[in-house]
DNA sequence: AATGAATGAGATTTCATTCAT
DNA sequence: GATGAATGAAATCTCATTCAT
């Protein structure tokens, strides 16, 4: 009943391919059709986390993104959807983050720290890819389609919760409890570091991995 | 240096006023300015909280308020101005309901747990409201004069934390983490419940107070 | 023939009331229907001078004038019957003005300086009133009426054209040529003055009034 | 150091150019940008000198050029820009149609003759055009820089007065003067024209233009 | 396949006018 | 008579989307 494997670790991290970071090596060589369209989402990206949806006209990001404005509706259908893509496939570049390096070894609490400080540090590295996440994950053009399609995407690190709870290294508590006690604070923190309330140091993170997992860990009591 | 004081209880729970909500039981009889600016208001929040900011155009809250569109400029000066009133209204909402019923007395577990489901019972009450704080904590047309003065209305709130810490009942994390390691998961579980993936229950909000308590709470070796 | 008789002077001068300026000394005494009619006029020219008919709304009338803006309504059929009865008003200031320490002594050519430089400096000291008249004078919320009657009020000037035509001390051309060859210079000096492109002295009106009696005066060749 | 030299005179003539007069016979085949802009200033020009500046919505100027609303915007900032364009242009049409077949030949007396019925008759010709100039002449967004380029524009005529001056043609009056004694009564005379009051012949032009001759011309006694 | 000019629906906001008090 | 809150028509301007080239 085992999923995460260490023989699957590679699948893992080549499992979730990102057209907007793959772009770099390809793009001088083929001027083709992914080009484009990493262009755009490249550039959607830069725009939307600044200005917002509707501060982010398309007409600018074909400006941005070097391609005429009717260009984009060969590749979207419309705003909306490319949007949508644009969540989709942050949604999976923040899985593969939090997955690399990652290896079935050690105790639970090593590895959630592991899992925990990678997606932290993902998205300290990735402001607009946090900034983007969060101002659209309840946008009413956000399809809920593309919600179920990330639920299943994060589907390994609910495996690694679930077998938690079997080896009573973590509480009995409904799979959506643990992922709001560890989630949630996550959202607070970057949010306060972007804000420039609090820097995020190594220490802090350190501390605050230490408090999640407290909040989750198994104790007798529980 | 105590702040929080039996005494001052009551000041809690009365300093907020929210023209919002006193208004159904001490303005029902006239038909007055402020009944029409609560009106907008009012609508504003069921709107925009369904249909986002840029989804409701001022005519359909002036439509479904009742008033001509022009009357809502005689008490907002634009658009921005109606959401930054509306946001400010509501915080004061949250920590006037965060204290109902609030007293110093019990174990600091017992009294954060108090204030701690306050929060959490009134977004569930409140549904709106918290799809509203939600959706514009970081949109771009919040002015930060807001976020200013909502961070002021929280002091009572930090004041616990910091009675707590130096009480030895809480670890001594920087108050920012404090405040993630506790709202974070609040938000999350309120998304949870919203969207219909875990029903909270007073258990599973039991549950999760529980282990956000183990989150803070002062351990020997922290 | 003659009209303009000395006798008549202080006919010319009381003839032209002005429920503008007479205000000064009932202000205080009476607080009448003239009263607020007045005010509300007065209010209208400061501002429609400084902001033209669409950048003044009847409410800032209102509310500079101190009156209701519902009242406005009572003195004045609507926003453009107020401007039309102002365009009279000034009309009848401008040639009381004219008029003012006129006799019908000296020759043709003094009498003429005489109501050219009153003209001149009359809307010197008026700036305002000057601004307004230039304006509105071809505005199509200016009712034809207005001008017609505007011009009956002009007719004493226009028969000390004709008795100068008459007794050979002005060329033989048609009276509105002599009023264009007149009033154009006026207008393009005042605005000249009120633009601060050239500022006009008393030896630059004494050239240029002058220089007009050149233009209209008898000389053997005409 | 004469500047205004028969050798100049063709370049007078071709020096100002007019987009929408110009349109006429150079684009009139091809169906591109410049016809759609033109065509708006065209439809602006109509309709503002009969309605006013707003009188006439953009909605109004679209429906009439033919083109859609957002069209006008893409050629023009907004209102205000497509107005002061069309009063550059026309300004530079009016000084175009002064040096038209103007020489450096003649006496003073006759070239001055020459310059001004070319502006009389212009205008006469373009009843828009000056209902428009006169109509914005002075409104309040009619930018600075407009009205400072426009000036630039007239120097070739300013040069004809210096020059007039200096050989004791005409009086030594400032040179604002001078255009104020001569431009004025074109002004008024079109007015009337316009209007209906007095119908412009070619003998009450020739009259005029002696007249205003007589105003600036030099005399012993000046 | 790519473009970007053109469109027009729709958003925000203003303001002359009305009318209940 | 006086008021000024309320109105809603109408103005300016934006921008997602289309389509001829």
């Amino acid at each position: 009943m085992k999923i995460i494997q260490p023989g699957l670790v590679f699948h893992y991290e080549t499992l979730f391919l990102s057209a907007r970071n793959e772009r770099s090596f390809r793009y001088k060589m083929i001027e083709n059709k992914l080009d484009k369209r990493t262009s755009i989402m490249n550039t959607t990206l830069e725009l939307l986390s600044e200005h917002g949806f509707h501060g982010t006209p398309i007409s600018l990001i074909a400006q941005h993104a070097g391609v005429g404005a009717g260009t984009i509706y060969r590749y979207f259908a419309n705003k909306e959807e490319l949007i949508n893509e644009l969540f989709k496939e942050i949604k999976r570049d923040v899985i593969k983050a939090m997955l690399t390096n990652y290896r079935e070894e050690g105790t639970y609490k090593e590895r959630f720290k592991h899992l925990w400080k990678n997606m932290i540090y993902f998205f300290m590295d990735h402001p607009k890819e946090f900034q983007f996440i969060e101002q659209h994950r309840y946008a009413p053009y956000m399809s809920n389609l593309t919600r179920e399609e990330s639920f299943m995407i994060l589907s390994p690190i609910m495996m690694f919760f679930i077998e938690s709870k079997r080896a009573r290294a973590m509480k009995d508590l409904p799979l959506y409890t643990i992922i709001a006690l560890l989630y949630g604070p996550i959202v607070s923190l970057l949010k306060q570091h972007i804000d420039h309330n609090q820097t995020l140091t190594e220490d802090r993170i350190e501390q605050a991995a230490e408090a999640c997992w407290d909040a989750v860990r198994y104790t007798e009591a529980s």
